[in-house]
RNA sequence: AGAGGAGUGGCAGAGUGGUCGAUUGCGGCGGUCUUGAAAACCGUUGUACCGCGAGGUACCGGGGGUUCGAAUCCCUCCUCCUCUGCCA
């Protein structure tokens, strides 16, 4: 969430960040926060200055005790109920201002960078570039959904009886891609210098909390009731979360964490026309990097996530393009947000598949994820994220993009990891 | 899952109602000594909020309670250890 010593130094930029994401009331919203928490400081003094009070004359009691004078302690207690019942007074008042203001904070989206464009939808992006040529394909080519079920890798309606729609079973050369899929990009991103790791992929109230998937967006998760845990929307939430209440040494930075999780999204209402196939699942796999840096750097840090996502795509030859994301398509919790999208020729569509953001010190106030500088202050770090990749869409251009009479050709790197070049 | 035990500062480990934000040791940082280092000695060493500052307040797993006063007593939740049970 945001930091209200930044709406205050800041005001008239946090406003046009607000107003860039369209964000309704957003003037109305930030005086509000200011004056809470003014009267928060005003609360808290005169609470202070109470329970010092009551504080110095609980010692007083103690000495007289203790040279046996107790009759004038008992004198002195009578003076304490007062206090006491005020301080009480204060303490709940001080309680309701402080959780008021967090439920505004709560409400607050992330402001901008100032690179962001103004923008209502995804129309509005900015397209920063574009790489590879687009496949033509034969007339008769086919979409993903129908060479899954020519080549028999992807069974949809097994899923339906199992578990539901958008649960798919992968079978034979299909689980096989998956996996194949799966362990390239965990070698890649070790290679780059993530440290690999694998978190649970249930998490409680508090990890959805600190990375910013509660309150808001309860409904996009599952969640194990009986337990009070969430199926994670993306590793994003446990990798990050490791870093929660956390005081780093500036000398570990930059932290980079990889982890493959596979991922559960309710997606309520959201199924239509651009869903079918591969498009929107309920479950799915996906590699996400995840770099905790200096604030000096985090700039740079994204410039790298992108470039590294891109890389991948390069080796699997696939078109793509990079999106710098406007500021009302962009995720809450973010400042700057590029989408990676690849073409998927049979659907004549471009597909996103990750999302590389930095969200600066919007999750780390949350997460109170801090580290200690060379000046021995401590200061919130920035954070960020990207997935490295998702992969039924990739599976999707794949298959689409590939297709040939013979057969669909598998892009060289996963060769090896395949042990076939053909489906 | 049942019975018992335990959770204290970076780590180890005292403290069972009063001047305890907390003895001590280790580690870290600064200094003295030394050509340099080690050893020894001296000092320093948590986080957050309020305050220009002096200083104040809170925090001894989380939350609540008793009391003039809680690390210490009570309730509750969480976690860990031991034994029993179950299980990949």
């Amino acid at each position: 969430m945001l930091l209200v010593n930044t709406i205050r130094e800041n005001f008239e930029q946090v406003l046009e960040g607000l107003q860039k994401r369209n964000f309704p009331h957003a003037e109305a919203a930030l005086h509000q926060v200011l004056e809470l928490d003014k009267k928060r400081k005003e609360t808290q003094t005169e609470r202070d200055n109470l329970q010092a009070e009551s504080n110095s004359i609980a010692k007083e009691i103690g000495m007289l005790m203790k040279s046996g004078k107790k009759e004038e302690a008992e004198k002195i207690k009578s003076r304490t109920s007062e206090i006491k019942s005020q301080v009480k007074l204060l303490e709940d008042a001080y309680n309701n201002i402080e959780e008021d203001l967090k439920q505004i904070l709560y409400t607050l989206p992330n402001v901008p960078h100032y690179s962001v464009p103004k923008g209502k939808s995804a129309d509005d992006n900015e397209i920063v570039l574009e790489h590879g040529s687009i496949p033509e394909l034969h007339a008769d080519k086919l979409p993903h959904w129908e060479l899954i079920k020519k080549y028999d890798i992807i069974d949809f309606d097994l899923g339906v009886k199992i578990a539901g729609a958008g649960f798919p079973v992968y079978k034979g050369r299909g689980a096989r891609l998956q996996r194949a899929l799966i362990n390239f990009f965990l070698d890649e991103a070790m290679k780059a210098g993530y440290i690999e790791v694998q978190p649970p992929i249930l998490v409680n109230e508090d990890s959805g909390y600190g990375t910013g998937q509660l309150p808001d967006k309860e409904g996009q998760m599952y969640e194990a009731t009986a337990d009070k845990l969430y199926l994670i929307p993306t590793a994003e939430v446990p990798i990050t979360n490791m870093y929660r209440d956390v005081i780093l040494n500036e000398a570990e930075f930059p932290i980079k964490n990889v982890g493959y999780t596979p991922c559960f999204r309710r997606e309520a209402g959201s199924w239509g026309a651009h869903v079918r196939g591969l498009n929107r699942l309920h479950q799915f796999d996906k590699v996400e990097i995840v770099q905790i840096v200096h604030p000096d750097r985090s700039y740079d840090a994204l410039e790298d996530m992108s470039s590294y996502v891109q890389g991948l795509l390069q080796k699997l030859e696939l078109p793509y393009r990079v999106l710098r994301l406007c500021g009302g398509d962009m995720g809450f919790t973010s400042a700057l947000t590029y989408d990676m999208e690849v073409y998927s020729a049979a659907q004549e569509r471009w597909l996103e598949v990750s999302s590389v953001s930095n969200f600066e010190t919007y999750q780390a106030n949350r997460l109170k994820l801090r580290f200690k500088g060379e000046d021995k202050k401590t200061q919130l770090a920035h954070t960020l994220n990207g997935s490295a990749l998702a992969l039924p869409r990739i599976v999707a251009s794949i298959l689409e993009n590939n297709q040939t009479e013979d057969g669909i050709k598998m892009p060289k790197v996963l060769v090896p990891y395949l042990g076939f070049d053909m489906i």
